[in-house]
DNA sequence: CTGTTAGCGCGTTCAC
DNA sequence: GTGAACGCGCTAACAG
């Protein structure tokens, strides 16, 4: 040892190198398992890298290979259960098959989003999987523009030529409205999200269509839409319990909208479901562990993020050259107590039922 | 045109570099922004650039400034709200700061763990924030050689020479205890998570010590441990039901745990509180937005990631030679009707005092 | 203020 | 089987 460098250098090719007593080529062939290499210059190299703790350089390969190895996820809520959900699947395939998955939290926030998409380019991603924010067609035509494989989750953006998985999202605001009507509902709110979104609008679609085939007037104070944050939501469930429209149920666009709206509820002193039903789209996996109340339209999220993954897998692989696919999942009604239907004993006995357990058991360890 | 190329290719500095009539070094002063330019040439080369929706080589860059502009973060459960809610204060504080995070899942296991940390090393990350996996001292030794300046979070690890942020995880149990012990349990079955991570046993330690100074005996009995998945804690508490230890408390080591020991309950027809009380460590969110049941001690797990990321950039940045910074945070406990100290209607109060606003708004868009 | 030169660490020719 | 030379795209020196 000379003197300890002040300029520290990780070790390279050339160190791992000249220790193996072989050229650099050598050490570049036994490490990426490339080519040929004696069983004893082998051994050699794998020793030196060991002894040097050599791990190969991804920004000098990547620039030589254009391959990183990375693909990125792009979603825009990484508190929502249902979005890691989604990322979970994503990561287990893309493991599966060497790359590594960079996750972006956009935040419904269409320049964060345009933010990511450079970091996608600049990484030299192979490939990404996107929930889009808002209107954000701009910056997935800049991903269409630089070649990046590309599939859609969860919200589809109309005339752009990606793969897509999404779920049933008229069909099932249409289940899910029927279910509130067959309860008696006749004044229902409907709290939406983003407008720019396309799950928004699909389900106020379908909430729409249901209403008309019941016969149902369409009040459109009951309607409302804004961002898909809990606070917004909330704040828009108060301004309705405020003012002087009447309803006795509310279908929350999601998740998050359901909270807002029971935390609207509990503020002004409503019960639930005594006062006013609430169901809403996507599960919210650990509150129905500890106590299924919810009553929800469940979406697969687990499995979306497999298959948005192998599909991806495909494009980058240039497997499929086929037109852009359309993967739509039919999400699954969980009746429970916020709606009505059940009284707290009945729901017991619901708890124990497999749909509570298949619905979290996606989530499983196994593939 | 001269023809479709066949083998695409992303604009480089050169094609920017021809278009505007300038040398590529030029080019790279304008858009990293860095040594001079006169105004019409910058105009020029911004033009240039945007026509050809140039993004900068990641990989080149990174390989030759050393800098990626890239952080890691390194979490062992990402459909764990506790986790997921220190990625956003991570991610908030990076990103204004110009970085970009890459979060890796490491599930609880110290091999996906490793090949991680190849990618934090082989990314050339400026540093990693990680909640380490079982005893992985292993791989944190990794990052050290590596000289990848590392933040331990939630976490801490005897020895690591590195800033830490944790939660005051034996005072937490301790008051966590207490308050059982004030309730009169005096039988509490303690489930815990892995025993190979440092909460695990510091919670242990803080419930050991709580009964002592209460003089209430430690049944081994009753003292279980294994992972942290949610199907191990519930195996766990059914096979303490089904054998003959009484106990009238469940302490569970964190959220997941509670959630198996609640899933246990259920299955063998045991009613919280009123069988059994249940209280855990971490707060789960959501949940408690629904329906404010659990009595947890809850930890600042926003501020924990933004702290931790603080740290990390002044590591990064060499302002910080000082030697390791323990950060211990103060957990609070929130009192709900899980633990039998509260009745439903009492409970009603506490959803609407600011303890749970508290909680939850932590995680609020605001910084 | 701008251009020329060199090299970051690796994989890939092409010789031997 | 193995090595020497070259270049991926970018920026840090050094000139001018």
């Amino acid at each position: 040892v000379k003197s300890l460098p002040q300029e520290f250098a990780l070790p390279t090719i050339h160190d791992v190198a000249r220790r193996a007593g072989v050229s650099a080529t050598t050490v570049s062939r036994v490490i990426s398992n490339n080519g040929y290499a004696s069983a004893s210059v082998r051994a050699r190299v794998e020793q030196a890298a060991e002894e040097l703790g050599y791990v190969p350089n991804g920004l000098a390969r990547g620039l030589k290979t254009r391959r990183s190895g990375l693909v990125s996820l792009l979603i825009p809520e990484i508190v929502n259960s249902f979005y890691t959900t989604i990322v979970r699947g994503v990561e287990d395939v893309a493991n599966q098959h060497g790359r590594q998955v960079i996750i972006g939290n956009t935040d419904e926030n269409v320049e964060k989003e345009k933010a990511y998409v450079d970091v996608v380019i600049g990484s030299r991603s192979e490939g990404v999987i996107v929930a889009p924010a808002g209107r954000s067609s701009r910056n997935l035509k800049r991903l269409l523009d630089h070649q990046v494989p590309t599939v859609l989750i969860d919200r589809p953006v109309a005339g752009f030529p990606a793969d897509v998985v999404q779920g049933d999202n008229v069909g099932g605001a249409i289940e899910l409205t029927n279910h509130l009507l067959a309860l008696g509902h006749r004044r229902i709110a409907f709290v939406n999200g983003d407008l720019d979104t396309s799950t928004a609008r699909q389900r106020e679609t379908g909430f729409r269509k249901a209403l008309e085939a019941a016969e149902c007037e369409i009040d459109d104070q009951l309607m409302s839409s804004g961002t898909w944050f809990i606070d917004d939501a909330e704040a828009r469930v108060l301004h309705m319990l405020n003012s002087n429209v009447s309803f006795t149920a509310i279908f929350a666009a999601n998740n998050f909208m359901a909270i807002g709206a029971l935390r609207a509820l509990r503020r002004s002193g409503r019960k639930v479901p005594d006062d006013v039903a609430v169901v809403c789209f996507d599960e919210i996996e650990v509150a129905a562990e500890i106590d299924p109340f919810l009553t929800v339209m469940a979406q697969p999220a687990y499995r979306m993020g497999k298959l948005a993954m192998q599909l991806l897998l495909d494009r980058m692989e240039g497997k499929a050259q086929s037109p852009p696919q359309d993967v739509i999942l039919p999400p699954r009604l969980l009746v429970r107590r916020s709606c009505g239907a059940l009284s707290e004993s009945e729901d017991r006995l619901m708890a124990r039922s497999d749909d509570v357990g298949k619905a979290t058991n996606e989530l499983g360890r196994s593939m």
